[in-house]
DNA sequence: GAAGCAATCCGAAACGTTTTGGATGTCTTC
DNA sequence: GAAGACATCCAAAACGTTTCGGATTGCTTC
């Protein structure tokens, strides 16, 4: 069906070898004869097989990132954005990109790490979303399957990684707030089974308490990370009397959701309450009113980790293999403007 | 390194026929040494290496999609809902699913299709947002390579596609709109030469004629499908005099930007102007007005696609080999109620 | 007791490359 | 004119799997 090696070769009248060598511009081939290889393998159309070349060089060329998809109606900007990245770069080397998609800690998550991790699926992983006590880590850590995580863990594994630094980062949200005049500052937190949702759930409670500001425990609640499970949050902490001045929300969609529920509530965003989410996706400038929130480069992480990745399997060595970003804190009109403080407790 | 059939086949006291046979399950093997092979592959923790099975099988069992990307801050939801649709659809019929990105009609790109149309790099491609005259298309069906299109085409050639009426569904928001009173309605088209971009943009020429409704030349502006773009244009449109008392927008993404823009003049969206979009992704039910807009199930088209493209591999008869879904309308407040028709033109 | 048959196994080829380890011939060099 | 150096080529093995076409054994059957 397809033109191959052999093809080419008594084509142009050389055997397999030279025709490969000749493609390969080794030295022991002469200029007329690799010219005459080049020209049947062009007049041919003759594209390399892939597959006989990986299993030859016992490498797959490929990058495997599986996508934590929470059911079906799945549209988070943060993977198309990611995917970019990774995508671009790793074309840039040469390499592929496996995408596949399971849900966070299922069965067939756990069997296409398992895949991924011997059998020579791919060269290495992309792992992003790092969970407390993560069993991908553990699993890859331990067959000593390369890669790279965007997202720290805990525990004594030592492994490469790319993170913003979102304790900080949601340090300075609370801070502005705080310095806005707020003390009732709630939180809406991502699941606290990812380690950023930990990360930001402290950086919440460290800045509050470096304040000496005391934090109501129904302040606090856990969201999904989507629209929806925003809203529905914000809904249950507008319900609070008194209901808190401000809030913190653990990503920019969610934030989005809150937004609406805040709305709803015939409460006027920036005048009324303030709002800050994470993530600055571009969304968050366009949303009426745009949304304070915490920058995030999505794709230049990507980018980073996907470089750090083909570092590691080409056994080059790493300039760092632990990468934490300063975040930025992104001011807009969410935030409204100073309050007075007095009348807050 | 890995451990591989030989290995296995050792262990067990087989040749590696007999083991491969084995675990295959094929019958001229006996039960006792089907269950010795068995339990020295789990024992020793036997992979088959995937590409030496494609090598001998001669098929990748590989899904191919190529994003067509626009610059680095890339980050649109469509994508990510996508690509779960198709790799969750792939995963159950055990393909893998390859994903690059590229600049749409750039070098880079049709370098990755010509690769991927020849070389069994893999078995068959996804097509999104077909263009006119798409040279994609007209490569791959010249290379007889397997693809399902999300989208039409123009012209002679026949290929298997899925794509939803964005005619008729941007017809459904014109009529929306003008029952309610409006005359002065403003469209910012998705590029042009994109298919859809096409239709939507004709699906508002023809209602607007149907309804006896002349149309003027600067209502009508080209956006990049970008909250930016839709920004950008808006804010052209309400510079008209008169301005337009209806805008209809070509993606739900530029719809947001574009209520930006509105709500930036000090308009309010609902009673000073109404506004649609088109996508129904989840974020426009979030906006503030939420949007009126047209739904479409990105999800379960990347599901439809996928599946028809594995039949196509399989050669398995398509049940049809041309789906088009019809729109159905969604109606939030960015619609506003009846304004007076007599005042309007 | 030879022929036929089923059950069970295996050697070797094949998939399309790359690479190792020569083989062959020509040209210098003394 | 023999020995080494160099340029150019190639046969065969290897990568790990699947499969084709037997081979072997033991059991029926007449």
């Amino acid at each position: 069906m397809s033109v191959t090696l052999k093809d080419v070769a008594a084509r142009a009248g050389v055997s397999v070898t030279t025709a490969s060598r000749a493609l390969a511009g080794y030295a022991d081939v002469s200029a007329e004869t690799r010219q005459r290889v080049a020209a049947a393998a062009t007049e041919m159309g003759y594209r390399p097989n892939v597959t006989a070349q990986r299993l030859q060089k016992q490498r797959t060329d490929t990058l495997g990132f599986i996508m934590p998809t929470f059911g079906p109606r799945f549209s988070d900007p943060f993977f198309s954005e990611f995917i970019a990245g990774i995508g671009n770069e790793a074309a840039a080397h040469n390499y592929d990109l496996l995408v596949s998609a399971h849900a966070p800690d299922s069965e067939g998550e756990r069997q296409a790490y398992e895949r991924a991790a011997r059998g020579g699926w791919v060269d290495g992983l992309i792992v992003v979303r790092t969970r407390v006590n993560d069993p991908r880590i553990q699993l890859l850590c331990r067959q000593g399957c390369p890669f790279v995580a965007f997202g720290r863990s805990v525990g004594e594994l030592d492994y490469p990684y790319v993170d913003e630094d979102s304790l900080t980062g949601v340090g300075l949200l609370v801070q502005h707030f705080i310095d806005l005049g707020h003390r009732r500052i709630a939180f809406i937190s991502p699941p606290t089974t990812l380690m950023f949702g930990q990360h930001r759930l402290q950086g919440y409670r460290q800045t509050m308490a470096a304040n000496g500001l005391p934090i109501q425990p129904d302040w606090i609640v856990e969201g999904d990370l989507t629209q929806r499970g925003g809203a529905e949050k914000a809904e249950q902490l507008l319900r609070l009397d008194p209901p808190p001045t401000a809030m913190i929300v653990g990503n920019d969609l969610m934030a989005i959701g809150a937004m609406r529920s805040i709305q709803q509530h015939g409460l006027q965003i920036g005048k009324d309450i303030a709002i800050g989410g994470f993530d600055d996706i571009p969304l968050s400038a366009y949303t009426n009113p745009p949304l304070t929130t915490v920058h995030q480069p999505i794709y230049d992480i990507g980018r980073q980790v996907c470089a750090m990745l083909v570092n590691i399997i080409n056994r080059r060595p790493l300039p760092t293999a632990h990468v934490l970003l300063t975040p930025t804190l992104i001011v807009r009109e969410s935030s409204g403007g100073p309050v007075s403080a007095l009348n807050e407790l």
